[in-house]
DNA sequence: TCTTTAATTAGAAGATTGTCTAATTAGAGA
DNA sequence: TCTCTAATTAGACAATCTTCTAATTAAAGA
């Protein structure tokens, strides 16, 4: 439902090696981090993107916290690019008012 | 090849609308900036990362250029993202060097 | 050449993003 | 309860994005 979410989660290169890695199974945060050119702080502000966009799914386990991918929003998400409808019938932008940016 | 132009240039829904509509056929700047509650100097801009993006190509018409969609492109990029791979095989954060921004 | 139409580029301002360090939350175990 | 490990949230700051108005470029026609 949130595409846009969705793009935008897509949209940096660290959250699409991040659901690259998920591919082969869940991993821990910890395990997800690592290798990455980045402070845990900053990818767990990746990981809560990719919640955020509904790409993966968590799940405690003692004190760590498992990710998983959503595989089939990512699907939904694109197969909308394909067709390019967004999930919608028409525009955002519908009505011109021009209505300005404050 | 510019895998994150594609991806940058699709995580705004205005530019994700000028994709869709141009999947009916070509269309000129002011026509595909009608309708959009935005400025044609603005529209101007959207247009411009498309065609950095290489999604779009363009060619002049007497005074009007005329936008083409390049879906070939835009498959690759999501077919891409279905495999994950991202058109490389490993990491952008291969080694950890946590080198920081300054 | 001058004017008109179509569209872009330039420059500025506000909002958002990405990153860091420091502090906090949560569970496990002694 | 205290401490340790795992991970997040908070706050700050630089860089980028989005939008605007104003100015510029390009082609066509009188």
């Amino acid at each position: 439902m949130a595409f846009n979410q969705v793009f935008e989660a897509l949209a940096h290169p660290v959250r699409r090696e991040i659901l690259a890695r998920l591919r082969s199974g869940p991993l821990s945060a910890g395990d997800l981090a690592d290798g990455f050119d980045l402070t845990k702080p900053s990818m767990s502000v990746h990981f809560k993107k990719l919640r955020e966009a509904d790409l993966v799914s968590v799940e405690r386990q003692g004190t760590s916290l498992i990710y998983q991918l959503n595989m089939s929003l990512l699907e939904e998400a694109l197969a909308g690019v394909l067709t390019l409808t967004d999930g919608r019938g028409a525009a955002d932008g519908g009505t011109s008012t021009k209505g300005k940016h404050e």
